[in-house]
DNA sequence: ATAGCTTTGTGTCAATTTTACACTATCCAA
DNA sequence: TTGGATAGTGTAAAATTGACACAAAGCTAT
């Protein structure tokens, strides 16, 4: 066997790693799919990570990103979009995180820079209890997570803040839904997005002008209050909208 | 001598790399500064790159991007605002490319992923001539750039299309321009990085408007034509600016 | 000195967009 | 039937945008 400077293919690059953060939306507030790495760091430290891990040396990042994702939860061709890379050589520090990585890495004291994707799902693409394979991952309210492992808490205000930007460029809100949903819903979306309110009738002008929603000829069922009727978003309208692309949806 | 995985401090990485995209402005055009590579390379391809480097095991991206621009440039202690990553397994294809990295690299063969910066200076700051240790770099317009080393090309597209997108929230383009400066330069300024036309006088007025402008009692002199007033940068007043954060500077 | 070239600097009006704001309608539950 | 909850709706004032043309000031060449 010679020397082995030149790395064989589908070897784990022990310096690079992918982190993704997933947001949902429980209708109610942002929430983000953390993975629970149990008893092992609960000890020293936060028990929620970001799913994430080290790319191999023949993959490209995208890839890596989607590939860990599908490892970790189950979630299939999501287009992740990159927020950044983080490479602090110290963002490894807690003694917790030393531990975890020991059981579970060939050179857990290599230097790692991560490069962090965010995207957005609807929940109901990742229901926990079916999920076998997955590592206890689950969804936590954005708003709740008050530290994370590593420097994911770092690399989550990164990821909400271009998605803050983003949404006032791009209509993406409307991957967090249900195929049908309510204004009101859409509404809140926006609301625990910006983290800021919205005026309710200048929103609902606001999108209704977008022209991409499709009004169903149904209404909610079963609510204490007067039902609002759901919608559908148009595809099509959208995609249009995108190609020619439009500068301004500020709120 | 005992088995090496844990890396010493201050080794090179050689999975990871910065580059820098250092934007000008020579008043006319927008401009970035591109290391000559030299003969070695010419015979096969591109000549010209990205300032850009391998990082130290032991210091952050932000360092190494700034340490990086100071070896082969001479500029010092200038603010980089990260790009992205880029981590093609196939972004080193080019022949000229691999020969280069032979004659300066230690692995050459190794799989390299690089995270870009970008950020703006005065042209002033760096004089070619006057930069002896400064290995061959040059300002070259932007709009002249048709190729460059590596995946460099697409770096710099991306840069551009971050500027693109930051100009319209913050006043960047301050960074740019002397001192003393004409509004018809600023103008010129933008209308380079946003790649279209803006009315000159919705123009101006929507930058008096910021009022981040003082304007000197002082005109060009010796110019073939109506002299322009000079106008001075208000460092207090961009500062509250961006603190509060202006949500919609539209052009 | 003057005619010609070049760029500066300026204002208005119409159209669009933004903001602020309050009450009725509809459903469920008690 | 009443009370509680949320849905749904319009307008007027203010601010912003976009389109557009001509006189003023300096230099140069004659």
């Amino acid at each position: 066997m010679q020397h082995n400077l030149k790395k064989i293919n589908s070897e784990l690059n022990p310096n690079v790693s992918v982190d993704c953060v997933i947001f949902g939306f429980d209708l109610e507030q942002l929430t983000v799919l953390l993975i629970d790495r149990g008893e092992i760091s609960s000890a020293f430290g936060p028990r929620l990570a970001l799913p994430g891990n080290l790319i191999y040396d023949n993959e490209n990042l995208d890839m890596a990103a989607n590939r860990v994702l599908a490892e970790l939860t189950g979630l299939k061709n999501i287009y992740l979009e990159q927020v950044r890379a983080f490479g602090d050589p110290d963002r490894i520090h807690k003694e917790a995180d030393r531990e975890w990585l020991k059981s579970i890495r060939a050179e857990p004291e290599a230097r790692v820079i991560t490069v962090a994707y965010y995207t957005l799902v609807p929940m109901s693409d990742y229901i926990p209890q079916a999920a076998s394979f997955a590592k206890n991952a689950d969804w936590v309210p954005v708003n709740l997570i008050k530290e994370l492992a590593f420097d994911h808490y770092e690399i989550l205000q990164a990821a909400k803040d271009k998605l803050k930007q983003k949404i006032k460029i791009q209509p993406i809100g409307f991957n967090l839904l249900p195929e049908k949903f309510t204004l009101s819903q859409l509404h809140r979306l926006y609301e625990s997005i910006l983290e800021k309110p919205l005026d309710k009738r200048n929103f609902r002008r606001k999108i209704q002008k977008l022209d991409i929603l499709t009004s169903l000829r149904e209404k909610q069922r079963g609510v204490p209050h007067k039902p609002s009727s759901l919608y559908e978003f148009n595809e099509e309208k959208y995609q249009e909208l995108t190609q020619t692309g439009f500068d301004n949806f500020g709120f």
